[in-house]
DNA sequence: CGATGTATTGACCAGCTTCAAGTAACGTGG
DNA sequence: CCACGTTACTTGAAGCTGGTCAATACATCG
């Protein structure tokens, strides 16, 4: 049984630190919008995002950057590092519902609602676009085609929690281990294309496989170990991973391959 | 282990039937519109609402109304009857990913990618709504409100299954019997708070909570004498449901309790 | 140089799956 | 009206996947 402690954790309660707006934090010279992974966007629209942006900050990792059941929680586009969404039962058993990765939005889903019904917490140091509270509401009626894209990503958002609900319902330990990876390194080698030949940066510890696919942190140990000596899959240091064969793993995990991720809207 | 062989089954494949426009058929008429369940429109928005409705279907129960992997499937809401959205494995295993009940949207999430990234099956027999094909952007660029409304459906839908994979991954099976039916039940009392008293129209088989919750037919079956036996759940003929003490159900799922549903957008 | 977080491995066992068989309810056609 | 097919539900027995407990190794870091 997986326990999440570090909400109470003094380290983690006070270890973020905030950035005011950085000098070039215009939104036309985001480095991620020039990525081909995200669709480009025309004047007005960037003229509205800017807009609606408040500043960036900077946390460190492990910062709990929206607390379950909060109320008006911030509302965010992940622009460096990586997060990771969560929901807990009352007795502390903790379940990871998808991984963030820079272009991803956070809190779409609590402003919707009245209170969070997840937690978001960082994994590395993380960088953060903020955008006004009555943002969602804001790009709906001034600007449709971004609203549209809220949509897109609301939706992608659960294509992914449909997908790991596939794993862990009904998916054995290996190929949940496999497919997730799989996925990760598919979404991280779109960001960077020509750094992921020599393998990808995945900044997992064996405690947030477990807790995505609803394992036990000692099962996963062993699972990674057998996908590592069948050749499937390489750790170097730092959280480095390499799998040398997709097309195999796709098969180990029965997941439909290959895989095309479609261009991500950026908000 | 659970295969979905429905799809190949003779049948399946037959055992639907259309009908065309109801006389009165007008979503002015529509009588989900008069629950308090469910958020007023006003003029303008019925009226647009009405102008990309096209049709009205009617399906036999267990029929398939959107293939895994169709392109270009269609877009619906559903009015009348219980259905499931699921995803399966290459080798036929089958994960159900949550239960639609009158009101819900079908086809939000396929229309954002290319394909149906999961299938959507009728449980009982079902009345449709169906909408043009470009109806999503539509609605985002004619009637931001609505474009809005369904930001709000996409949200709510992925709450619903990050609610099923915290299930999955971190409850135990009386956990996640007790939690996926108390979260079925406020739903269904939600469309009928009246009736709700003496128990609830829950058109589920076993097989359904096994597919739904990771778990095998046959512990889903163990564990529901369980619970019958504890006095928490009670089911009479043709699927009428009665759970006499919700507050001890959630306290065994460890649910956060009470639910409170707020309103939902109809479109 | 302890302290802390992460990874690793062994031993034991329990929760759940699988296999198998049988009952019950219902509709359909002879 | 009964025989039959079909679907859903029930129960027992055996065994495997993965959990729990425990101990150790290893790295980084203030």
């Amino acid at each position: 049984m997986s326990i999440d402690v570090s909400q109470s954790s003094p380290a983690a309660a006070l270890s973020f630190r905030r950035a005011s707006r950085a000098d070039d934090a215009s939104c036309a010279h985001c480095p991620l919008r020039r990525m081909a992974h995200f669709q480009a966007v025309n004047a007005a629209e960037l003229a509205m995002i800017e807009s609606l942006k408040q500043a960036e900050f900077e946390y460190d990792a492990h910062t709990l950057l929206v607390q379950e059941g909060q109320s008006d929680g911030p509302l965010y586009t992940l622009l460096e590092g990586w997060a990771f969404r969560f929901k807990t039962l009352t007795d502390g058993r903790r379940q990871i519902l998808d991984f963030l990765q820079p272009g991803d939005f956070i809190g779409l889903q609590q402003k919707m609602s009245d209170a969070a019904n997840h937690g978001v917490r960082a994994m590395t140091a993380v960088r953060l676009c903020s955008f006004a509270r009555d943002a969602l509401w804001t790009l709906h009626r001034e600007m449709p085609s971004l609203g549209y894209d809220l949509t897109w990503l609301a939706a992608h958002s659960e294509a992914h929690v449909d997908e790991n609900l596939l794993s862990v319902g009904r998916r054995t330990a290996r190929e949940r281990v496999a497919a997730l990876l799989l996925m990760l390194h598919v979404r991280a080698a779109a960001q960077d294309p020509a750094a992921a030949r020599h393998g990808v940066l995945m900044p997992l510890t064996q405690q947030h496989i477990a807790d995505a696919m609803g394992l036990s942190l000692v099962h996963i140990n062993r699972t990674l170990r057998q996908l590592s000596q069948a050749g499937l899959y390489h750790s170097t240091s730092a959280g480095h991973v390499r799998l040398p064969d997709l097309a195999a793993l796709a098969a180990l995990a029965k997941l439909r391959w290959p895989l095309k991720l479609a261009p991500r809207p950026l908000i």
